[in-house]
DNA sequence: TTACCATATTGGCATATTGTAATATATCAA
DNA sequence: TTGATATATTACAATATGCCAATATGGTAA
Protein backbone atom coordinates (compact mmCIF):
# COMPACT_ATOMS: atom_id res chain seq x y z
CA UNK A 1 0.00 0.00 0.00
CA UNK A 2 1.19 3.47 -0.63
CA UNK A 3 1.37 5.68 2.32
CA UNK A 4 0.95 9.39 2.73
CA UNK A 5 4.47 10.63 2.76
CA UNK A 6 4.67 8.46 -0.88
CA UNK A 7 2.34 10.38 -2.21
CA UNK A 8 3.93 13.70 -0.67
CA UNK A 9 7.25 12.81 -2.29
CA UNK A 10 5.19 12.17 -5.63
CA UNK A 11 4.49 15.61 -5.57
CA UNK A 12 7.39 16.92 -4.73
CA UNK A 13 9.15 15.16 -7.48
CA UNK A 14 6.54 16.56 -10.16
CA UNK A 15 7.19 19.91 -8.64
CA UNK A 16 10.73 19.76 -8.80
CA UNK A 17 10.28 18.05 -12.51
CA UNK A 18 8.66 21.53 -13.16
CA UNK A 19 11.05 23.60 -11.36
CA UNK A 20 13.63 21.75 -13.79
CA UNK A 21 12.20 22.92 -16.61
CA UNK A 22 12.18 26.36 -15.84
CA UNK A 23 16.08 26.30 -13.88
CA UNK A 24 18.13 27.16 -17.51
CA UNK A 25 18.82 31.09 -18.67
CA UNK A 26 17.51 30.28 -22.53
CA UNK A 27 13.92 28.90 -21.05
CA UNK A 28 13.27 31.67 -18.89
CA UNK A 29 13.92 34.07 -21.99
CA UNK A 30 12.12 31.81 -24.63
CA UNK A 31 9.10 32.03 -21.45
CA UNK A 32 10.04 35.68 -21.09
CA UNK A 33 9.16 36.52 -24.81
CA UNK A 34 6.49 34.64 -24.82
CA UNK A 35 4.49 36.58 -22.55
CA UNK A 36 3.52 38.64 -25.19
CA UNK A 37 1.90 36.30 -26.87
CA UNK A 38 2.61 33.00 -29.36
CA UNK A 39 6.34 33.01 -31.02
CA UNK A 40 7.47 30.53 -33.99
CA UNK A 41 10.59 28.51 -33.13
CA UNK A 42 12.46 30.49 -35.66
CA UNK A 43 11.64 33.90 -33.74
CA UNK A 44 12.54 32.58 -30.49
CA UNK A 45 15.62 30.83 -31.44
CA UNK A 46 16.68 34.80 -32.96
CA UNK A 47 15.57 36.09 -29.68
CA UNK A 48 17.32 34.07 -27.21
CA UNK A 49 20.79 33.96 -29.55
CA UNK A 50 20.47 30.44 -30.44
CA UNK A 51 20.64 27.55 -33.34
CA UNK A 52 17.35 26.42 -34.47
CA UNK A 53 17.98 22.60 -33.03
CA UNK A 54 18.63 23.91 -29.18
CA UNK A 55 15.83 26.17 -29.50
CA UNK A 56 13.62 23.62 -30.33
CA UNK A 57 15.09 21.09 -28.07
CA UNK A 58 14.22 23.68 -25.00
CA UNK A 59 10.93 23.93 -25.99
CA UNK A 60 10.61 19.97 -26.08
CA UNK A 61 11.74 20.67 -22.44
CA UNK A 62 9.36 23.24 -21.74
CA UNK A 63 6.20 21.01 -23.51
CA UNK A 64 7.07 18.10 -22.24
CA UNK A 65 6.65 19.65 -18.53
CA UNK A 66 3.83 21.24 -19.64
CA UNK A 67 4.47 24.87 -19.48
CA UNK A 68 3.60 25.31 -23.31
CA UNK A 69 1.73 24.35 -26.27
CA UNK A 70 2.71 24.27 -29.82
CA UNK A 71 0.24 24.71 -32.89
CA UNK A 72 0.64 24.26 -36.42
CA UNK A 73 0.09 27.11 -38.56
CA UNK A 74 1.23 25.80 -42.51
CA UNK A 75 4.67 25.25 -42.16
CA UNK A 76 5.24 27.23 -39.22
CA UNK A 77 4.89 26.18 -35.39
CA UNK A 78 3.47 28.09 -33.01
CA UNK A 79 3.98 28.35 -29.33
CA UNK A 80 2.52 29.40 -26.24
CA UNK A 81 2.24 29.69 -22.59
CA UNK A 82 -0.23 27.61 -21.22
CA UNK A 83 0.09 28.52 -17.49
CA UNK A 84 -0.16 31.99 -16.85
CA UNK A 85 0.90 31.13 -13.34
CA UNK A 86 4.17 29.74 -14.56
CA UNK A 87 5.15 33.70 -15.46
CA UNK A 88 3.71 34.50 -12.30
CA UNK A 89 6.17 32.54 -10.11
CA UNK A 90 8.88 33.09 -12.51
CA UNK A 91 8.36 36.92 -11.80
CA UNK A 92 8.45 36.22 -8.05
CA UNK A 93 11.86 34.10 -8.69
CA UNK A 94 13.24 37.51 -10.13
CA UNK A 95 12.36 39.40 -7.18
CA UNK A 96 14.21 36.75 -5.30
CA UNK A 97 17.39 37.37 -7.16
CA UNK A 98 16.91 40.89 -6.68
CA UNK A 99 16.76 40.67 -2.53
CA UNK A 100 20.09 37.70 -2.90
CA UNK A 101 21.75 40.56 -4.81
CA UNK A 102 21.54 43.23 -2.51
CA UNK A 103 21.97 40.92 0.44
CA UNK A 104 25.01 39.92 -1.27
CA UNK A 105 26.31 43.82 -1.85
CA UNK A 106 25.64 44.73 1.47
CA UNK A 107 27.79 41.95 2.86
CA UNK A 108 30.58 42.79 0.78
CA UNK A 109 30.05 46.31 2.15
CA UNK A 110 30.92 45.09 5.27
CA UNK A 111 33.70 42.50 4.46
CA UNK B 1 31.09 47.58 -23.85
CA UNK B 2 28.16 45.84 -22.67
CA UNK B 3 24.98 45.61 -24.05
CA UNK B 4 21.57 45.52 -22.41
CA UNK B 5 21.12 41.99 -23.98
CA UNK B 6 24.44 40.70 -22.06
CA UNK B 7 23.09 42.28 -18.59
CA UNK B 8 19.88 40.62 -19.37
CA UNK B 9 20.77 37.07 -19.94
CA UNK B 10 23.02 37.96 -17.05
CA UNK B 11 19.98 38.28 -14.72
CA UNK B 12 18.04 34.96 -16.44
CA UNK B 13 21.39 33.31 -15.81
CA UNK B 14 21.36 33.95 -11.82
CA UNK B 15 17.48 33.37 -12.01
CA UNK B 16 18.13 30.19 -13.77
CA UNK B 17 20.95 29.30 -10.58
CA UNK B 18 18.51 30.18 -8.11
CA UNK B 19 15.95 27.41 -9.99
CA UNK B 20 18.45 24.94 -9.73
CA UNK B 21 18.80 25.29 -6.41
CA UNK B 22 14.45 24.86 -6.23
CA UNK B 23 14.70 21.82 -9.02
CA UNK B 24 15.32 18.66 -6.59
CA UNK B 25 12.33 16.85 -4.84
CA UNK B 26 14.07 17.14 -1.31
CA UNK B 27 15.51 20.14 -1.72
CA UNK B 28 11.49 21.14 -2.19
CA UNK B 29 10.87 19.15 0.88
CA UNK B 30 13.32 20.79 3.16
CA UNK B 31 11.98 23.69 2.26
CA UNK B 32 8.28 22.96 2.86
CA UNK B 33 9.55 21.41 6.69
CA UNK B 34 11.09 24.94 7.05
CA UNK B 35 8.09 26.74 7.12
CA UNK B 36 7.30 25.81 10.53
CA UNK B 37 10.82 27.69 11.83
CA UNK B 38 14.59 26.83 11.76
CA UNK B 39 15.53 22.95 12.16
CA UNK B 40 18.87 21.06 12.18
CA UNK B 41 20.38 19.32 10.08
CA UNK B 42 19.41 16.47 11.39
CA UNK B 43 15.89 16.36 11.88
CA UNK B 44 15.65 17.57 8.11
CA UNK B 45 17.63 14.16 7.45
CA UNK B 46 15.03 12.40 9.24
CA UNK B 47 12.23 14.45 7.79
CA UNK B 48 13.20 14.07 4.48
CA UNK B 49 14.14 10.13 4.71
CA UNK B 50 17.93 10.94 3.20
CA UNK B 51 21.36 10.20 5.22
CA UNK B 52 23.10 13.09 6.62
CA UNK B 53 25.98 14.23 4.29
CA UNK B 54 23.74 13.94 1.65
CA UNK B 55 21.29 16.37 3.72
CA UNK B 56 23.84 18.58 4.10
CA UNK B 57 24.95 18.20 0.81
CA UNK B 58 21.53 19.77 -0.38
CA UNK B 59 21.71 22.25 2.08
CA UNK B 60 24.79 23.50 0.95
CA UNK B 61 23.44 24.02 -2.23
CA UNK B 62 20.32 25.75 -0.77
CA UNK B 63 23.21 27.89 1.01
CA UNK B 64 24.68 29.01 -1.79
CA UNK B 65 21.88 29.91 -4.17
CA UNK B 66 21.12 32.22 -0.74
CA UNK B 67 17.82 30.57 -0.17
CA UNK B 68 18.07 29.25 3.44
CA UNK B 69 21.12 30.54 6.16
CA UNK B 70 22.86 28.44 9.09
CA UNK B 71 23.07 29.40 12.61
CA UNK B 72 25.16 27.60 15.40
CA UNK B 73 23.94 26.80 18.67
CA UNK B 74 26.46 24.26 20.20
CA UNK B 75 27.52 21.59 18.61
CA UNK B 76 24.28 21.58 16.65
CA UNK B 77 23.78 23.95 12.85
CA UNK B 78 19.90 25.46 12.67
CA UNK B 79 18.67 26.16 9.12
CA UNK B 80 16.33 28.69 8.34
CA UNK B 81 14.42 30.54 5.33
CA UNK B 82 15.95 33.66 4.16
CA UNK B 83 13.65 34.79 1.21
CA UNK B 84 9.91 34.19 2.16
CA UNK B 85 9.01 34.88 -1.11
CA UNK B 86 10.57 31.52 -2.57
CA UNK B 87 8.01 29.42 -0.32
CA UNK B 88 5.70 31.38 -1.84
CA UNK B 89 6.71 31.12 -5.43
CA UNK B 90 6.72 27.42 -4.67
CA UNK B 91 3.09 27.21 -3.66
CA UNK B 92 2.38 29.08 -7.17
CA UNK B 93 4.11 26.35 -8.86
CA UNK B 94 2.56 23.52 -6.70
CA UNK B 95 -0.80 24.43 -7.59
CA UNK B 96 0.81 24.64 -11.57
CA UNK B 97 1.44 21.21 -10.50
CA UNK B 98 -2.46 20.70 -9.79
CA UNK B 99 -3.81 21.87 -12.93
CA UNK B 100 -0.71 20.09 -15.31
CA UNK B 101 -2.12 17.03 -13.56
CA UNK B 102 -5.31 18.20 -14.28
CA UNK B 103 -4.83 18.61 -17.52
CA UNK B 104 -3.29 15.51 -18.43
CA UNK B 105 -6.06 13.66 -16.45
CA UNK B 106 -8.78 15.10 -18.84
CA UNK B 107 -6.09 14.34 -22.07
CA UNK B 108 -6.51 10.46 -20.52
CA UNK B 109 -10.40 10.82 -20.32
CA UNK B 110 -10.45 11.78 -24.33
CA UNK B 111 -7.76 9.03 -25.63
C1' DT C 1 44.08 15.68 27.00
C1' DT C 2 40.44 11.98 25.14
C1' DA C 3 35.96 10.69 23.76
C1' DC C 4 31.83 11.88 21.66
C1' DC C 5 28.32 14.18 18.87
C1' DA C 6 26.63 17.01 14.91
C1' DT C 7 27.83 18.71 10.68
C1' DA C 8 30.77 19.44 6.48
C1' DT C 9 33.65 17.88 2.90
C1' DT C 10 35.93 14.73 -0.35
C1' DG C 11 36.42 10.89 -3.86
C1' DG C 12 34.25 7.74 -6.74
C1' DC C 13 30.63 6.19 -9.57
C1' DA C 14 26.26 6.30 -12.12
C1' DT C 15 23.13 9.18 -14.38
C1' DA C 16 21.37 13.45 -16.48
C1' DT C 17 21.86 17.66 -19.14
C1' DT C 18 23.56 20.82 -22.67
C1' DG C 19 25.31 22.30 -27.23
C1' DT C 20 26.61 21.17 -31.87
C1' DA C 21 26.36 18.90 -36.26
C1' DA C 22 23.98 15.97 -39.05
C1' DT C 23 19.85 13.93 -40.37
C1' DA C 24 14.82 13.28 -40.55
C1' DT C 25 10.11 14.94 -40.94
C1' DA C 26 6.41 18.06 -42.39
C1' DT C 27 4.40 21.64 -45.16
C1' DC C 28 4.04 24.54 -49.08
C1' DA C 29 4.99 26.10 -53.91
C1' DA C 30 6.18 25.39 -58.51
C1' DT D 1 7.06 14.98 -58.72
C1' DT D 2 11.15 18.32 -57.01
C1' DG D 3 12.91 21.99 -54.24
C1' DA D 4 12.69 25.17 -50.46
C1' DT D 5 11.50 26.25 -45.76
C1' DA D 6 10.43 25.28 -40.83
C1' DT D 7 10.80 22.25 -37.23
C1' DA D 8 12.13 17.84 -34.81
C1' DT D 9 15.20 14.22 -33.72
C1' DT D 10 19.51 11.77 -33.19
C1' DA D 11 24.43 10.90 -31.93
C1' DC D 12 28.19 12.38 -29.66
C1' DA D 13 31.37 14.85 -26.36
C1' DA D 14 31.66 17.71 -22.45
C1' DT D 15 29.95 18.97 -18.27
C1' DA D 16 27.03 18.79 -14.22
C1' DT D 17 24.37 16.38 -10.66
C1' DG D 18 22.98 13.06 -6.98
C1' DC D 19 24.17 9.52 -3.96
C1' DC D 20 27.07 6.88 -0.79
C1' DA D 21 31.07 5.77 2.03
C1' DA D 22 34.72 7.55 4.33
C1' DT D 23 37.00 11.20 6.39
C1' DA D 24 37.56 15.85 8.30
C1' DT D 25 36.00 19.67 11.14
C1' DG D 26 33.79 22.13 14.99
C1' DG D 27 31.90 21.94 19.44
C1' DT D 28 30.85 19.83 24.09
C1' DA D 29 31.82 17.20 28.13
C1' DA D 30 34.45 14.24 31.13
Amino acid sequence: MIGDSDRLLEVFRLQADLCKSLADAKRLMIIHHLRDGPKSVGELAEAIGSKQSNTSQHLGVLRKAGVVCATRQGNIVRYSLVIPGIAMACDIVREAVGEILQRERSLSDIM
